[in-house]
DNA sequence: TTGAAAGCGCTAACAT
DNA sequence: ATGTTAGCGCTTTCAA
């Protein structure tokens, strides 16, 4: 019998570095030191301990790992929606930037509710993110003080119109309310109406539509009528807000819809009743989608990147954990594009 | 001065529990159970350690409390996309039954690679997490093995044509393409074509598609022909992809989709063509997005129910872990809609 | 280049 | 109802 009395059995069947360690004849700092490609190993004793972890098939444990370092590798994500496809493409972007990384990245939807999102923080708090990334400048007093408390990077996100506790990473939805009016007064309409979805819910569409109003009103262009459905962004709801609108009001010639979706219905709705675009009445969205540039007379929109934002704001908060000097604000932009539709 | 010798101090900043428990005169446990809401706490002594976590900004190290309790309470999830629909609606849903609970879920996006798909299977593993979602039943062998030695109960989802390593919640894609095969051949249609997507990516699609030219055959009717672009599915490509089928092909008088943002791409091109439908031509979709169905003509298709399938995914990984007996394959299902394309 | 010792902050198991 | 003890599996710090 082999004399093993004084070893250490972990017994449970999970491999630990202990395991690998013995299993390799070298201490656990040193598998360790190979793990986490730190700290000087010899070529020779690295071989042998990476055999012996395909051996044993060990699998880090970077909860124990995270606690005795203070900190771990996950970025907290909270998102207003899912539904928006603006946040899937953030998503798809920040999933780009962070993974090829050893961060992953924790997703919680935070439904536009304040409370939730302060609930959803706290949370994710308790797992010692690295980094977090929020929507919005608007978190609840509560929430912003946790927020400059944590030793978490904080990058907040879509928005730059105000002061961020670390770094924004977004666009100015006010400029983009500006020059979609004043882009449309340059073609000469000057009748407005406005298709809207919840923008209580989505604070970002109710700034572009006031900055949009009040650069009209500067413009000497006139506001007739809104048609507002308290529901969320979809196709279907911007082709019944364009029909009540237009039941509502006359002498509109164009019409701002609170995105790219709305707008599609309107101009199915235009479609079905034989509207003509843009000589009868002009459209106008946000963000630039597929299905409006698809449509037989591409849509009047201002083209934005959201899978671009989201990159940023994975290389932001990785240069922010690895010391990295950083601006404070990160304009991602968007781009006009004048469409078939006004 | 007060004796406070030997009292461990813990210096840096962050409060713990035992600095809660000093504050509230109770021991590290007592303050535990509290917080888990777990064992006999008598109500005065729960509400002086409460106001302790209140005063002291008191945020529980889930890294520590889940390495103590041999498994952490996250939920890793690996879809392959999030540019299709159909991954954010199933996070939309997971999110719903996932965030009531104190479960938090670990996003990683695999861009339908199977080695990158083993690759963050692995990293989360490292996370101990109490569950994963993964998409499809086609993992490589090796990740196979992993998730079947890995204490995490396993969810399979999108897909229910095959054996589940633990529960597969999904739909039969197998039976979606013949049923839409069924219904177009019903419907008096005869001669057949198909516009798709980057179907070798796509599995599921291309299991649709493939049950649905099966069926065919067995029908009868024939086959003319297809178009497919080796891209992710995009209303622009449905648009170019009909284009060149019917430039290709005579004598088509219906064409099947890979999905629905494809088909209403066909429907844009069948509008600035002229081509009436379905007199001329029938389309048919799949997934009764609103897109679809708020067209002039709303569009045949299958209505599905990510969404519903994410919530399932939620639940069931929930009622695994809590031990409650499942059956190991869930048809969320989905419902023919005809429509006025066909 | 390698290792030994001492925790990280919490919870399970067992007292009391 | 509350407390004590002994780790969980790693990494940090300091030594060799």
């Amino acid at each position: 019998m082999l004399k093993r009395d004084n070893e250490k059995r972990t017994g449970h069947g999970t491999v630990t570095l202990a395991d690998v360690a013995r299993a390799s004849n070298v201490s656990q700092i040193t598998v360790s030191r190979v793990i986490r490609n730190k700290g000087p190993v010899a070529p020779e004793t690295r071989e042998r301990v990476i055999s012996a972890i395909e051996g044993t098939g060990y699998i880090p444990n970077l909860l124990a790992g995270s606690l005795a370092s203070a900190g771990s590798q996950l970025i907290g994500v909270i998102v207003p929606s899912l539904g928006n496809i603006v946040f899937p493409d953030v998503l798809r972007g920040l999933a780009e930037s962070v993974q090829a990384t050893s961060y992953r990245t924790v997703v919680a939807v935070s439904d536009y509710d304040k409370e939730e999102e302060g609930r959803l923080i706290s949370s994710i708090l308790s797992w010692r993110p690295a980094a977090l990334i929020v929507t919005g400048m608007e978190q609840s007093p509560l929430t912003a003080r946790q927020l400059r408390a944590t030793k978490a990077h904080v990058a907040q996100i879509t928005d730059i119109d105000a002061e961020p506790i670390n770094v924004a990473i977004g666009i100015s939805h006010l400029r983009a309310g500006r020059e979609m009016a004043q882009h449309l007064m340059s073609r000469g309409y000057r009748r407005f109406g406005f298709v809207g979805h919840d923008l209580v819910k989505d604070g970002r569409a109710n700034k572009r539509y006031m900055s949009f109003r009040s650069t009209l009103a500067e413009g000497g262009a006139s506001f007739v009528g809104e048609s507002i459905i308290l529901a969320p962004s979809k196709v279907p709801l911007g082709k019944q807000g364009l029909a009540e609108l237009l039941a509502a009001h006359d002498g509109i010639d164009a019409v701002l819809f609170s995105n790219d979706e709305m707008a599609v219905g309107g101009y199915f709705h235009c479609l079905e009743h034989g509207i003509d675009i843009p000589s009868q009445l002009a459209l106008a969205g946000f963000n630039g989608l597929d299905v409006g540039q698809a449509l037989p007379k591409p849509l009047t929109t201002a083209k934005t990147r959201w899978v671009e934002l989201g990159r940023r704001a994975g290389q932001a908060v990785i240069d922010m954990i690895n010391g990295v000097p950083m601006p404070p604000i990160v304009d991602v932009g968007f781009e006009m594009v004048a469409g078939a539709t006004s």
